[in-house]
DNA sequence: CCTACCGATCGGTAGG
DNA sequence: CCTACCGATCGGTAGG
């Protein structure tokens, strides 16, 4: 901290207004990561053209470098945003005491809700597009894969405990995972069960009830 | 059967030795899908040229063309090689009359082989470069799968009435399914447990002990 | 953010 | 199966 910080004249309270430029800077970034996420999600990162996307948001071919210094860059912001989004909506779960049982369905089930909500492309891309990744760009997203990880561990490690799982909590949670994971390669909004419904197939397939 | 055939002269046992020019195509043809195999899971379908095809078994540019039509064909060449070879193995492993567990676990043995014994690239492939396919190829390769999950149907359905599966079977197969494959993603056969120590993991996930 | 463009690479082919 | 090649497309850039 600098005397010159600390100098600083108080600002008015909450987030600072953004000028029109900057606001509008944003705004066109994160379309072209929305645009991104759904081309590179239905087409693949390699068979999705910088073009394609810079048409999607009404841009012409060139200006998409104004916003990403490389495509690859394009594809990280995308994963990013993804598992932030992901962060913050498996936070949101986790706030009181209960179970571990319940705990674990609430995270399936916001895991499936990360997975198929409407709009989230996010996710699946990065599933299956971490291969375009420079390493540098694999080990960031494997940091923020690993603080998602963090909250599951605790809750299995607690239920193998108790005899409700009847794994090894590690080699539990990438089974678990796997079987959740693999539902963006079937799971159909309009023909599969509901994802409440999927998420007590989920916990009936792996979890026993309480032995007491 | 034609009268020509039934009057065909006796050949010598055993397979009809092939000529010199038939052998070498033969081999040439598989040669190209062994190399596409490895090369498509290691770099992914587009990312992959014809040219490191070629490379890759001695051939110039232009020479794979000669045994396949297109780069496609040669990628539909690999899923249905790999999906005979798992067939096969599956039908090896299904012989006898068992109690439906030790047939499941003999099933997800052997799926775990067909994922990741030595050379086996090409289900891999299959399940990460299907959006590739035509909609004609799609269907074929869809035909193989329905062939091999036919096999888990009634041994999911057997443990689900014996009340050691939970889960309406349906269900069941697509998250077992899920795990399982997704072990392609973390399974290193120099760093992780044995294929038999992860399908007992994989048994104590899913299955209940006999409830008689 | 647009215009105009470049060098590289790619799948595929004709002709032998 | 090789040689020589084509047209198309792509990621990226300079200059405004």
């Amino acid at each position: 901290m600098t005397a010159a910080a600390i100098d600083t004249p108080k600002r008015p309270r909450g987030r600072p207004r953004k000028t029109l430029d900057e606001r509008d800077e944003g705004n066109r970034r994160l379309e072209l990561v929305k645009a991104a996420a759904r081309l590179f999600r239905r087409k693949g990162f390699d068979a999705t053209s910088t073009r394609d996307i810079a048409a999607a948001v009404g841009m012409h071919s060139g200006s998409p470098f104004y916003h990403f210094k490389s495509k690859g860059d394009l594809l990280y912001a995308v994963m990013e945003q993804g598992m932030q989004w992901a962060l913050d909506r498996q936070a949101k779960v986790l706030a009181d005491e209960e179970p571990a049982a319940e705990q674990l369905r609430r995270l399936i089930r916001s895991h499936f809700d990360t997975l198929h909500g409407p709009g989230r492309d996010f996710i699946p891309v990065m599933l299956y597009e971490s291969r375009s990744l420079t390493t540098r760009q694999r080990n960031g997203i494997a940091d923020l894969q690993r603080q998602y990880e963090a909250a599951w561990v605790p809750v299995l490690k607690a239920l193998s405990r108790s005899g409700q799982l009847r794994t090894d909590a590690s080699l539990a949670r990438l089974l678990i995972f796997g079987a959740l994971n693999w539902s963006v390669q079937w799971f159909d909004a309009k023909k599969s069960a509901s994802l409440d419904k999927i998420t007590d197939a989920a916990m009936a397939l792996f979890i026993r009830e309480d032995l007491q």
